[in-house]
DNA sequence: GCCTTTCGATACGACACTGTATCGGATACA
DNA sequence: TGTATCCGATACAGTGTCGTATCGAAAGGC
């Protein structure tokens, strides 16, 4: 089972691949399901290596949850600087759905975001860690998109229906919620429609959904 | 722990209390970690009864995801029925938010309510069979709303900006969505605040999606 | 090049849960 | 009241997983 691959012997190597295999693994079972030994073999390593990095599952997944979170941030922060850079004549009319869609779809296109979010979401119904961890993130992400709405509203000129912390607020939620509906339909016809149709359902539906709010 | 009811003697009335301790653990620990003897314990039986009357959990589950799955449909179609019945004056201007409030408001007053629906969800982001019953119940759902949405628009000779079904659409979507944040909340700062503060704050919401969304 | 330290593999004991097979008592019916 | 049936309790074997304790080997310091 050991790899071609050993190269690097860093400890930080270890944790970070068994940070990769839980992330699958819970997105393939679920948090409760997955095994710390299904984990490690996904990782290439025995259960001695992931007690010897980490003190439980739980602790694991805490650490995992903090990652995602802000690769999403960062992910979405990072889309808010390639428009601001592009400048204000950028835009043409009607983008606006358009560019929302391009920003909001971190995590849209693959199906293990949707369902590691959401693993993380029912953690947060019980675990007051979680909780915290998960509204923080939630917070940070709206008050992303809410940057993006007044600068795009600066920039064109527009004066949207409402404010921008309660527009983003809903095109978030809007745009989480059509992500697991569309995952569920995928499962449902479980023809396994590739990830395309998937995006292009939940982009079109993100698109009303911001005319709807914003104009 | 053998109760001191014991007059009905009923197969029935054991599947029934069965399927209600599931409920119960289910909300609290999670699907996965509900092992069958804690939902037996917790129904004032031991195993032999479960396999007696359910296959599996995962059967179990199944129906149970059925059965809430109707009384939360029943449960609006009630209303539906109640506001009907109402009649053409039976209402005020710009109670349109609360009246659509007041019927979604099925399950949003109830911890258990949110943390089921999230189990069921979770699981339809998985299972075929689940996901095919999440998505018939949600339809229903978006159906059942429309028309009060139509109704009340006949009633009161409004034009609203999206048609019914879209709204509709948007009203569950940022409701669910409402629920479950309201109940992390909850978690996150556990001095536990009661139901009210949660049922306030998810219809507040609420009440403000609605005027976004329809007028 | 030796020695210390670190890190992951292996071995072990314990435990929780599952599903089945059997048993005893209560119920229904005549 | 006697008998057949049903249903839930009990007993049991099997399995998977956990956390720890120990060991061997590779890495890094001097």
């Amino acid at each position: 089972m050991s790899d071609v691959k050993a190269p690097t012997r860093s400890r930080e190597n270890t944790r970070q691949r068994l940070l990769d295999a839980a992330m699958a693994v819970f997105a393939e079972v679920g948090l409760d399901a997955a095994s710390v030994e299904a984990i490690c073999e996904r990782a290439g390593f025995t259960r001695g290596a992931f007690y010897s990095n980490f003190a439980s599952k739980d602790e694991l997944f805490l650490q995992l949850a903090a990652r995602v979170a802000s690769d999403r941030v960062a992910a979405v922060q990072a889309r808010v600087g390639g428009l601001v850079a592009a400048g204000p004549g950028g835009f043409d009319e009607g983008e606006i759905s358009a560019i929302l869609e391009q920003v909001l779809d971190v995590g849209a296109d693959d199906r293990m975001g949707v369902l590691l979010m959401s693993e993380i979401r029912i953690r947060a119904l019980r675990d007051p860690d979680v909780a915290r961890a998960f509204l923080a993130q939630d917070a940070e992400m709206q008050r992303n998109v809410a940057q993006i709405i007044t600068d795009i509203g600066a920039l064109k000129g527009i004066e949207f229906r409402v404010d921008a912390a309660q527009a983003a607020h809903l095109m978030l939620t809007v745009w989480e919620t059509a992500a697991v509906r569309a995952v569920i339909r995928g499962v449902a016809d479980e023809s396994e429609r590739g990830e395309a149709a998937l995006r292009a359902a939940t982009g079109a539906h993100l698109a009303e959904a911001a005319h709807l709010i914003l104009c």
